[in-house]
DNA sequence: TATGAATGAGCATTCATTCAT
DNA sequence: GATGAATGAATGCTCATTCAT
């Protein structure tokens, strides 16, 4: 992902502004990751800018140079974060196009917990300031998780409208399929366990209930 | 000079004594509601003594009169209010007794949802910190959601025991169903909207599935 | 010392009053009993009433029925003790009229080592605070020791009015004697052994010196 | 990045290290002694740390860039006194090797008071403080008066090989002596006076004693 | 642009003092 | 008089932000 986006800029770019700005970006970037560290280590409110920039391997005053305070550093990374992730939640959403709705469902929660498994430093903080509002100016507050409900309710849609799924639920529909991928993040999140695994129980249990079915 | 005192005052002022505690006890309660409103509008972190004094209209100081310092204020508020929670909800898993194990199932999720409404100011601040670690002496953070999965795994362990769950798989049902109540709390909390009505499509979900069976 | 001045008392004073007054005297003097301890173990500054009344058995509030503020306790505390010692010295600068200046001397040593070993506790609060302006009105830091100064000057012009002290040196050898009985406080405060005994060499090396004498 | 910024400042201003760091060094002294300052005027508790940066002229923040709070202010201020005076006593103590036992100890009076003379505010701190334990890591006290006691201890322990002063009285004449040096030092501070021509009255008080001798 | 020292507002905490009971 | 809760000013300390170099 980093490699693409690199990739398409390099591309595209002139040769001699890349050489000043690729610098330029490059340390944004590792502004960025330390402070997605320290906040995951010490908690938004307690990752302090001379921790980050310390872990950055920069001075403080060297943020300034890359964002214009705490909270423009705080949404970037959060913004950032959410434009690597929140496509590829988009994507999965529209994957397997033709299959049916049973199948689509499992591609999906396979995808997302792939997704979520190779970002799960980030996916702590997420989670941890999820009901926090940050003063972002115009955004919500986790913007990625607002992806995935999205992508959810994308797919429960096409589940009433295939009539696998009755009408008029849609919404607690979404917040209990939501809650169910939620809860398998931190279960294994946890235990230093892989997520994947559990997509099929995930699906199986939304859509068939977790109740020994008479044969 | 202590026994004298307390001795006149034994004989004199029978009745004053419970008068100075019961208010001792409300202003220890109003502190703890104060607190507990400006956690809930601020953050844990960003809930200053000052704004806790001023919303429970006292000084300071005073509130040192009544907690040690500002962790013993925010431990008291929880274990205040996980007095108040987890019996309940310890009482609510043990209910019905004698029922199928769906009836109870159902049941149970009618009286966490009953609780947790009532307590809609207090969940809000416990969802916000379940992810931070509470400098707590011996007790993890937000106990109450823990007395909350402790409940559910006892009935997912009934459930198993009456075979109506497949065995195996205690855990990961534990915390599915755990994440439907918290996608229900969150969802009415945000509508402000009663929560209780939700406890059969919960349940149903859980047990049979979302998906349409074949009659 | 007490029990004279409560003899004093009795004997003058209408025996109603005293029964309220002889109260209220015995709580004072128990309050400033409290403050050297607490000021001795803990320090002037470190002394807060709260402690003080602790140790008093009594409330915060009551100290203010005795003394104006803290500054006004502190120096009762002083005066109270001043008013037990500094007679006493005086009085050992008189003693053994018609003796040699040696013998006077010695003598004086005793006392004033027996005196100060009797008040240890008080003596570590006034040699602390030795050099700190008590906020006090009108009256210097701890005139207890001024007294001590008072006695040995007046000793030591009495020596040169004998002819046994040269003459014009009477302000360098007040501070020297003194410098000598503060040395010999110290050393046997620290060691919890008596004062008394090095009275002895204490005349002995201020008058005669400490080198061998050639016989 | 390390690597990149400090190869960078090392090509480019060497020269620049030192005067920041002199800088550094300079701002560090003003504060000790504005510390010192503040201190000898309203002793060590009530010294506040806003007193001591105004002094300084500079904001209470700063002083956390030079100590990492305000027993390490105090510690630092003690250390580098005793860093400038202990020495100097040491060598005072060892000066004039071969000379008579008293010639020696004339000398010793004499530097010691002329150190004295040229430290008088750090002093008035050191002496007020003397029996304050002052939470330091390891050392005592005002180790400066200790070098002081050490040196004195010597030089009595000299005298009595040399056969001038009588044994097994070592420490009664330390302590006398180091009192007879804080009396001078305590007289001429009040008076605003030289210390060093006090030098031959003390020793020979100390040695012959104040009595005139019998020709 | 990078640096890191300087700044000062904000916070938790203490404590002398007041006052209703 | 005695009590102890209430008060708020003062203190040590942290940290985002600024700025001279």
């Amino acid at each position: 992902m980093n490699l693409d986006s690199s990739k398409r800029r390099s591309r595209t770019a002139r040769p001699q502004r890349p050489l000043r700005e690729q610098m330029r970006e490059a340390v944004a970037q590792a502004i960025l990751d330390a402070a997605e560290e320290v906040i995951a280590a010490k908690g938004l409110r307690d990752a302090s800018l001379l921790a980050i920039a310390r872990r950055a391997g920069i001075a403080v005053g060297t943020l300034y140079n890359y964002y214009r305070d705490r909270d423009d550093l705080v949404r970037a990374l959060f913004e950032a974060r959410r434009g690597e992730i929140a496509p590829r939640l988009v994507a999965a959403a529209h994957a397997l196009h033709g299959e049916t709705f049973e199948a689509r469902l499992r591609g999906y929660a396979r995808d997302v917990l792939q997704i979520f498994d190779e970002r799960r430093r980030f996916l702590r903080v997420a989670i941890e300031t999820e009901h926090q509002r940050i003063k972002a100016r115009g955004k919500g507050p986790t913007a990625v998780l607002a992806a995935l409900l999205d992508g959810i309710a994308a797919l429960i849609a096409e589940g009433v409208a295939a009539g696998v799924l009755p009408p008029g639920r849609d919404e607690i529909y979404t917040r209990l399929l939501a809650g169910s991928f939620r809860a398998v993040v931190l279960l294994r999140s946890e235990r230093d366990e892989p997520m994947v695994p559990d997509a099929e129980i995930l699906v199986e249990t939304f859509l068939h209930g977790a109740a020994r079915r008479p044969s």
